[in-house]
DNA sequence: ATGACCCATAAGGAGGCTTTATGCCGGACC
DNA sequence: GGTCCGGCATAAAGCCTCCTTATGGGTCAT
């Protein structure tokens, strides 16, 4: 079977001279093609000549009055232009469609609890930005995964990525007014330990009991579910099966229509955050900028 | 009407980053790529970088033990591989174009006396290079004729060009044998003064009677053609019309055969010559090379 | 005849490209 | 589970291509 994967290098052909060509056989002038490649004429004399030397012949005849393409000039003439065409279209395109899609992800607590609810003003704002959000617990390695930004959590500092925060992560119990009231309401710290604990294994609840100043020493020991997704925990909060401990930024709007409650006023707060990242080396690239801009414009609301 | 003789440059992406995209893409390797290329892997991963960069957007992802293209570089790839076989194609075609066919200019003389019976052995020698043969009066300019190789008389100094004596243009007057008879044969080179003298006003008349220590001076009253090309007043002697003053190498065959008579050993020379001419930068150019050491072979038998 | 236009050429310089050398990361293989 | 190996990334330094400036030659037009 021939070799598809492989190319003479000798017969292509010294690239910038060919694209000099490609100008000066459009133009049948050096000093016209010079000013549409922004260079001197002298240059594309130059690169004429190069070319002339590889190609073993010609490409020009020099009349007094303009210039014209010899036989071999004529031959190379269009596909020069048809192979710069093709590769033009193909870059815009690339470079266009660069722009087009914007590829997301984030943690799914973020995505469900606060994205999803005015990534359509992002879409109304920028019409002509087709987004994908996905979402996902791993850490996302930019350069392994076909991705622009991710939302994660962690103490802001990655090697090679710009970080932005977006929200502490603090932490505070929070419940179904429902199941408060099953106990006859939830009054200090200690009445939590009464109620099932969600994901009782998760460290947030070791320090905010501890800071609350109550013993728990047993938590580790309870059923749990460690889901390790705030979602999750707080849909089970929600359905009055546990006391959940979760980030107040991001149940903003089940705190305030009653669906959970928030007992204490007690916040733990280890230093964590959301956090918007992506490659340094990419911060001017449009869309980026975009999404970035208009995150950061929400966040401040 | 679109403007079809510009190109946005701002379109066309960095030439030799694009080449090396390519043999990436096609080996999924930046190693292979490099040693496909004849250069090392950090000048490969250098020039994807750049591309990466003018893009907008990474066009392959790094994974542990291979590379996989990301969507922009899915869509760049197969369009960079047509475009890179399109010009491959074309400028192959224009090397072996520019090496199948040679075109060469002579003068007149020199063709139909001396090229003319010889050439069918360079055909069959180089069976894959086509020639052209052109005859003008004109001395070929190289930079404004599409001409590969000329024949033409004079000094053998040009500048910018490489000269190869063939023949030294030497004269001696030579006549049909029945013209010779009709005046009771030619004795002395005033004989010759009885008879129609072709071409009275070239200078090798003058020349040839003084050196003769024949007194000539109203040679150039007489009336005469002055076609300036042997070949026409060799055709004219032969037929009898008169008396014709040409280079002996040229005219072997009628002299060998009878059809012209040279009737004096005095022979002149001017220092002129039959000369092979071309650019000295095409010297090694292979179908040059070929028809010069062809040619040059055949003048020396 | 002189000016205008266009291409060729020489000399000089800047920067893109390449190489060398090294580091990092992940997988494979004991 | 440590060590080796394969593959890409990165930094520093040198080269060499390519471009610019300056000038010349040749032709056409005024």
């Amino acid at each position: 079977m021939p070799d598809l994967s492989s190319r003479q290098v000798s017969q292509l052909p010294p690239l910038q001279a060919i694209r000099v060509f490609d100008a000066v056989a459009r133009h049948l002038s050096f000093t016209k093609a010079a000013s549409e490649l922004a260079m001197t004429q002298a240059a594309v004399s130059y690169q004429i000549k190069v070319l002339e030397e590889r190609v073993g012949a010609p490409l020009f005849l020099r009349r007094p009055r303009q210039i014209v393409l010899t036989e071999a000039g004529q031959r190379l003439a269009p596909a020069v232009g048809e192979a710069f065409a093709i590769l033009g279209q193909a870059y815009a395109a690339a470079r266009a469609g660069a722009d087009g899609l914007l590829c997301v992800t984030t943690v799914l607590t973020f995505a469900s609890n606060w994205l999803a609810h005015r990534l359509g003003s992002f879409q109304i704002a920028h019409p002509s930005l087709a987004v994908r959000l996905e979402t996902s617990s791993r850490m996302t390695d930019f350069a392994r995964e076909d991705v622009d930004l991710a939302i994660r959590s962690g103490g802001g500092k990655w090697p090679g990525l710009e970080a932005h925060k977006l929200l502490d992560a603090d932490f505070t119990p929070m419940l179904s007014p429902k199941l408060a009231a099953s106990i006859g309401g939830v009054n200090e710290p200690a009445d939590l330990l009464r109620l099932p604990i969600l994901d009782p294994g998760d460290i947030w609840w070791t320090e905010w009991f501890s800071a609350a100043g109550v013993h728990s020493h047993d938590l580790a020991r309870r059923p749990g579910s460690s889901m390790g997704a705030q979602a999750y925990e707080a849909n089970a909060a929600i359905a009055g099966h546990g006391v959940a401990i979760l980030t107040r930024a991001l149940f903003k709007a089940e705190l305030a229509d009653g669906r959970l409650i928030q007992p204490f006023d007690l916040v733990g707060d280890d230093g964590h955050a959301y956090w918007l990242v992506y490659p340094e080396a990419r911060r001017n690239v449009p869309k980026i900028r975009a999404f970035r801009d208009w995150l950061l414009a929400e966040i401040a609301c």
